[in-house]
DNA sequence: ATCGTTATCGGGAACGTTGCCGGAACTATA
DNA sequence: TATAGTTCCGGCAACGTTCCCGATAACGAT
């Protein structure tokens, strides 16, 4: 399987490797006769080229690399199949790299992609990266990288996103139609693009309704369930919030649980929506209204955007930023 | 960045590539001298070897596979979190992959993890695979393989499974003893490996509490949601199950949505049992009982296992397969 | 002085592939 | 008939690396 080489092949047939090679490639000038020959032989013995050869001769690799911050989340694994769907049409193929949002294993997935020559990456940043030198030294080594979700704040890139000031503004407005005017905001890490966003669009719906922002119903959180419980607790405990608004799948989860095991009980009462791709929201108890993006077409057009950048070959595909509106599904 | 060969090195320094590459790699006899002078310059310069020439020489690639059905399902993401952390230490990389259910990609992920060279695989089955030559050739050809979870019917392989038909048993005797008699089993294709040992624990567990074995409280169910929603449909319809023991994550989602979405209301009158490594079943309504498979471990014990057979070289690790216990938490 | 030994290094092949360059054989043109 | 052009093919270098084989110098022993 796949070991057979073109040298083989010519020395079976008793022809030059350069022969072999152009009937394979169906380059230049060969005889009809000889090309038909070779071809029939080598699907004959199942020929297959050494990718890694030529990826060594061509440097490229004809994979695309994926660097997410996390695969167990819903949000990320749909992404993912969206690129997936599109690349495996084009023969392409797709080497899936987690950070766990670390920024060292973010440079270390970097350069294994770097190095192992992707055509080109698609990643969504981890909650640790601030210093940005591991993408751009990529991005000037002829590399190209499409953001998603947690986009770098650079304006030379290519960005896919969902439109999170109006996710957030329609969640938060929901909150504020059924009465509230305690909602608390509980966030991803202040670094990520996603949280300032977000955060946004939770102030701007407050200020259009007359309710004054209350910074300590604001709280930023890291990746820890501990870390969420605690601010649940904090929250409940001194501040008395009427309802939630929770961003990011892992915190939507981790705060419903620490609500839920509350000593306040989550009744009709407190309203939690959360910002997440989660499957199984609707069979929760209560059911979780959410704000959902569309993370499969996210992948798509990521990935058809980039196969756009690599089919240009010379002439520049612009830097863009597409985004897609988000669904805010009540239950 | 990782640009600069050794080619670069050698002639800066004006002495032969051989040179560098023995001061580098650290081989053979070589000048003190001239290695430090080598070495410092090659760090100075940040030089990093072309994994690529690397693999097209040795055959190898200091990476392993991961071929696993579905990234979103929460089991399989464990067992990758597993590997890839005992991967991680050794400085091997982990290349993902999804079958999809799909034998054809499954085959295509074999092939292109075998053609470029991957040092090893860890995989579990697509649910349509039938033929198993695709893995055959590759472990003939050199390539190891360790199966978990959906493992093939061969005695010559490497496994890491859980007590499937222990967790089955457990599971049934929970409800048994909560005084259900007609326990519905709702479970994956019939091919699997993991079908016939959970299914053999389920028929076990009756017999053993003098039940009769109902065939049709038996159904197996692919990966379409509406398959499971017919199912469900079905069973309550005409059969009157008063409790259910499904397996496989994705199944045990959608018929807990298919029951509670039903006619007859899921209270306390019917049970279900899970199998399954959902991350909320506890925060469901109402609560999930679930059998827990140790995914992260599995992962673990796998890598391990694949380690332990690329550093053995020569002296061949005998066939096993390792077999892990399952948890049953009731909720 | 000659020879074997040791330490150190360079040359070259090889992994599989492609593409440039040159060359042989043939055909067509003047 | 000589020349130019065409068609087809083989040789060779190159991608980055390692490793085998030989070469050279220094040095001590005979």
């Amino acid at each position: 399987m796949s070991y057979i080489t073109i040298k083989d092949i010519a020395k079976t047939l008793g022809i030059s490797t350069s022969t072999v090679s152009r009937a394979l490639r169906d380059s230049y000038e060969i005889n009809e006769e000889t090309k038909q020959k070779v071809l029939e032989y080598a699907k004959s013995v199942n020929y297959s080229p050494n990718p890694i050869a030529l990826s060594l001769r061509e440097n490229k690799s004809h994979s695309i690399g994926i660097i997410v911050p996390e695969i167990a989340n819903n949000y990320f694994s749909e992404v993912i199949n969206g690129i997936d769907s599109v690349a495996y049409q084009r023969g392409y193929h797709v080497v899936i790299f987690q950070s766990h949002e670390s920024y060292e294993r973010e440079v270390s997935n970097v350069h294994h992609l770097l190095s192992r020559k992707a055509d080109g990456l698609i990643m969504s940043l981890s909650g640790n990266t601030n210093d940005l030198e591991h993408l751009q030294t990529a991005m000037s080594d002829g590399c190209p990288i499409i953001f998603f979700d947690r986009v770098p704040p650079l304006d030379d890139t290519y960005k896919v996103v969902s439109d999170n000031f109006e996710g957030a503004y329609k969640a938060t407005q929901h909150l504020i139609s059924k009465g509230k005017t305690k909602i608390a905001h509980i966030t991803s890490p202040p670094v990520l693009s996603i949280t300032k966003e977000r955060l946004a669009g939770y102030v701007a719906a407050l200020k259009d309704n007359n309710i004054a922002v209350d910074e300590n119903l604001i709280r930023y959180c890291g990746f820890e369930p501990k870390e969420a419980f605690n601010t649940i607790e904090d929250l409940i405990q001194n501040h008395q919030p009427d309802s939630f608004f929770v961003c990011s799948d892992r915190l939507a989860l981790n705060c419903f649980e620490g609500i839920k095991n509350s000593k306040h009980l989550l009744d009709s009462d407190i309203s939690i929506v959360g910002y997440t791709n989660l499957k199984n929201a609707n069979l929760l108890d209560p059911p979780l209204t959410t704000v959902r993006q569309p993370a499969f077409e996210m992948g798509q057009q990521a990935a058809e955007l980039l196969f756009r950048i690599l089919e240009a070959k010379h002439h520049k595909i612009p830097y863009q930023t597409i985004m897609l509106k988000n669904e805010l599904i009540v239950r």
